[in-house]
DNA sequence: TCAAGGGTCGTTTTT
DNA sequence: CGACCCTTGA
């Protein structure tokens, strides 16, 4: 154990060995903080701390896996296997069906995916006889979303009038209903969404006091990494967890706080020390990953922001190469420029193919990319976009399968129940489901007793329904005994799917057809793991658990050697020595949505930080001048973020000029041979954002703005002198704790933004914020 | 009941 | 451009 914690410094061995109580850690980017999680860990139980008492929260099940592993070679495998390890929702998942009889739900509920969400609500709003055009599918089902995600249950939402005026004021006065319907729906179908696996949690321990009390002594350290990352309704949890023994350790960086879309709230570690009482805060803030340009070049313009902690990131490495930017026409020929570099990188250095990422804004991205990469034979792989298992073919095996486990589950059995045809079509789905609403069933409930029911269906159609039920049941029956692969492969065959497929003899038709024979693939194996483990025979039941929360990212491709294509949001925790961030263009890096609030623009540079820390050792920004969106040729601009970064980091690959920001006022032939270039204005100053169109009238939270005063941080900055007045003099001599002796040049900015240019003994000359600097007036 | 064709609209980002 | 929905005609 001495050999692992020696190999620390003493920055990540300090919050190692800090084993009891609420503790802090604010770690820059790759400043390993898996390092320092992991051997945590194994210390806690190399100091007696039983492995079954311990809940480690990742933000991937991969990072889990990874860390599991890595204890395991520390402490055993046999010792490590007890660890309660993986993310929020596969964690809580797990306990939610053990104790699902609590919430009155059975304990093979299914979890729906986002599609399957949508869908539901789609159909609710359909039989509601709404408008789609004011209830879009999708803004509804983000509204609920972030109901469910503040912990506003349909009943809260009906005792809040103000949020009921909100709706009705976006011209959606019965949204309420729709939650109502859909929150109904589900429970129905025995069905939960993503939200519903944090909020069922919190209400399980919250209603129930002796579950809660047994997950606490169970859960007696609990360690949350990504925590900038959570949102209202996983803080609730950990907070509930931890009351008791407060052993409770996070990790995170506030700079790399890129969720916020999704109800992520970046006070949840601004405020960390406020919840609990005698927290422990500690910093990493040496960064082993990258080039001294990189961490300094990132620093520059996280430093733009305002939000932040106080953490200065730096490394021991070499300084490296400059940041490449390279500019092109069209996105295509982006594309080209990307392809041809990697190829001559892989030549010229003997590189491997996956010491390459090329990461984007958005998944549309990603197709000039792997055309690119295709024409010059350069093997790829893309991560996330539409996920493996959300493709057609994929899902609807998965929803045959889902039925087996659970028949209620309505998404499931309304996708496949005429899919292949099979002579039930809509009229008749759409009766069922008015019986099924009627008597306050599931569709799988009323079919069962369709010879009871007058639903005024001809003899056929009974029949074919029959047969349907029939056939799910026969399903069931083979589950019983048999395990994930046979019954998987029974399912393609018998339903008809694989047959179906066969009929397209197109490559799409093959490509899907090989999908299914992946698909069988992987069950095999999984199978084949499960039944090595005692107790468990590799039942569907046990594969369909972790299907559902299984991403792109958690699959297994170690063993091949490939250019690794992903957004940047996914790269998060990843890092890869040449990196190549794509599409750097106004309206698309920052995005166009994104630019209408302080708070959204400070995330979309929290996520260019992220985009940049992720290289090691070459990092290229690339734009184009027009790109196709929408299938149309578009005009662009560079991203304001190329020049947010100190131009000395840069290097410009296209001639520098050619960068200016010039657009062309009226982009059309109208004015024949006059001169253009005398019509040309310059874009208007940085920092005026186009108008944002808010058409559905939603209040545009203040919240965001209030988010944004700065946090101060009288906790590390005791013995420093105050810098907020006037104190400071150029020409002073100034001490600071870890750039030393430094003489300051040069002032500039008030108050809160009052930077001091230093020029240090080592180091050279810095700007620092005087908010965040820990100085001593020497001289 | 079903396939083909037209029209609409959208794109952030994901567990 | 492409996904998805709805209409239409068989």
């Amino acid at each position: 154990m001495h050999k692992y914690i020696d190999q620390l410094n003493e920055a990540q061995r300090e919050p190692v060995l800090q084993k009891d109580g609420p503790m802090i850690i604010i770690a820059g980017a790759g400043s390993g903080k898996t390092r320092v999680l992991t051997i945590r860990i194994a210390y806690l139980m190399n100091q007696g701390v039983d492995a079954f008492n311990i809940l480690s929260l990742t933000f991937t099940n991969k990072a889990a896996r990874e860390m599991k592993t890595r204890i395991s070679q520390i402490v055993g495998a046999s010792e490590a296997k007890n660890l309660w390890m993986g993310t929020f929702h596969s964690v809580f998942a797990r306990i939610l069906r053990s104790e699902a009889d609590h919430l009155g739900y059975p304990s093979n509920f299914t979890i729906y995916d986002s599609q399957d969400s949508l869908r539901c609500i789609s159909g609710i709003i359909k039989e509601m006889q709404l408008d789609r055009d004011v209830y879009k599918p999708k803004q509804v089902l983000s509204r609920i979303s972030s109901y469910k995600n503040s912990l506003i249950t349909v009943k809260a939402y009906f005792n809040n009038p103000e949020l009921q005026e909100a709706d009705a004021m976006a011209k959606k006065p019965r949204l309420g209903e729709i939650y109502q319907n859909y929150v109904d729906k589900c429970f129905k179908s025995g069905a939960m969404d993503f939200d519903d696996l944090l909020l069922k949690t919190n209400e399980l321990l919250t209603r129930f006091p002796e579950v809660l009390a047994k997950y606490q002594n169970r859960f007696r350290y609990i360690l949350v990494d990504e925590y900038q990352d959570t949102n209202h309704s996983q803080y609730l949890i950990v907070r509930a967890l931890s009351d008791k023994f407060q052993n409770i350790c996070v990790v995170g960086d506030d700079a790399q706080s890129i969720y916020a879309f999704r109800g992520a709230n970046i006070n949840n570690i601004l405020n960390f020390q406020k919840d609990y009482e005698g927290v422990k805060t500690f910093r990493l803030e040496q960064n082993y990953r990258s080039t001294k340009n990189i961490v300094e070049a990132a620093n520059t313009i996280i430093d733009k922001n305002k939000v932040k902690l106080d953490k200065i990131v730096w490394t021991a490495n070499d300084f490296g190469p400059k940041i490449k930017v390279h500019r092109s026409m069209t996105d295509a020929e982006e594309g080209r420029f990307v392809a041809s570099t990697i190829f001559e990188q892989k030549m010229q250095n003997q590189l491997s193919n996956g010491s390459f990422a090329i990461l984007y804004r958005t998944n549309a991205q990603s197709r000039a990319m792997e055309d690119a990469l295709r024409k010059r034979d350069i093997p790829y792989r893309i991560y996330g976009g539409l996920s493996f298992y959300q493709r057609k073919e994929i899902k609807d095996v998965l929803c045959y399968l889902r039925l087996v486990i659970n028949p209620k589950d309505e998404e499931a059995l309304v996708r496949v129940i005429n899919y292949p045809a099979r002579g039930i079509g809509d009229t008749t789905v759409e009766k069922l489901t008015i019986a099924a609403n009627h008597y306050k069933r599931s569709i799988w409930e009323v079919m069962q007793n369709i010879d009871k029911i007058d639903l005024k269906l001809n003899s056929g159609t009974k029949q074919k329904l029959q047969d349907f039920v029939t056939m799910i049941q026969s399903f069931q029956v083979i589950d019983q005994n048999q395990d994930a692969f046979y019954i998987t492969d029974h399912v393609a065959k018998k339903t008809g799917l694989v047959q179906e497929l066969k009929k397209d003899a197109t490559p799409e038709g093959m490509a899907k057809i090989q999908n299914i024979e992946e698909l069988l693939n992987g069950i095999k194996d999984f199978t084949e793991g499960q039944k090595e483990i005692d107790g468990a025979r590799g039942a569907l039941s046990e594969f369909m658990e972790d299907v559902a929360l299984a991403t792109d990212l958690d699959k297994d491709t170690s063993d091949e050697d490939r250019v690794a294509l992903m957004t940047i949001h996914l790269a998060k925790g990843l890092e890869f020595p040449h990196v190549f961030v794509v599409g750097m263009e106004e309206d698309l890096f920052p995005s166009a949505m994104s630019m209408s609030t302080r708070s959204e623009l400070e995330e979309e540079r929290r996520l260019f930080y992220v985009a940049l820390t992720r290289a090691e050792h070459q990092a290229y920004l690339t734009y184009a001048q027009s790109r196709y969106r929408w299938g149309k040729l578009t005009d662009s601009e560079p991203s304001r973020f190329i020049e947010e970064i100190d131009a000395q980091y840069l290097e410009y690959l296209t001639p520098a000029e050619s960068n200016y920001r010039y657009k062309p006022m009226i982009d059309s032939d109208i004015f024949g041979d006059v001169d253009k270039s005398k019509l040309r204005l310059a874009k208007p100053a940085n920092g005026t954002p186009p108008v944002k169109y808010n058409n559905d009238n939603e209040p545009k939270s203040d919240i965001n703005i209030r988010k944004l005063k700065p946090v101060s941080n009288t906790a590390t900055s005791s013995g420093s002198a105050n810098l907020f007045d006037n104190k400071l003099v150029a020409g002073n001599i100034v001490m600071h704790e870890r750039f030393g002796k430094g003489e300051v040049l040069n002032l500039e900015g008030v108050g809160a933004d009052k930077k001091a240019e230093i020029k240090f003994e080592v180091g050279g000359i810095k700007k620092l914020l005087l908010r965040f600097a820990k100085l001593d007036i020497i001289g």
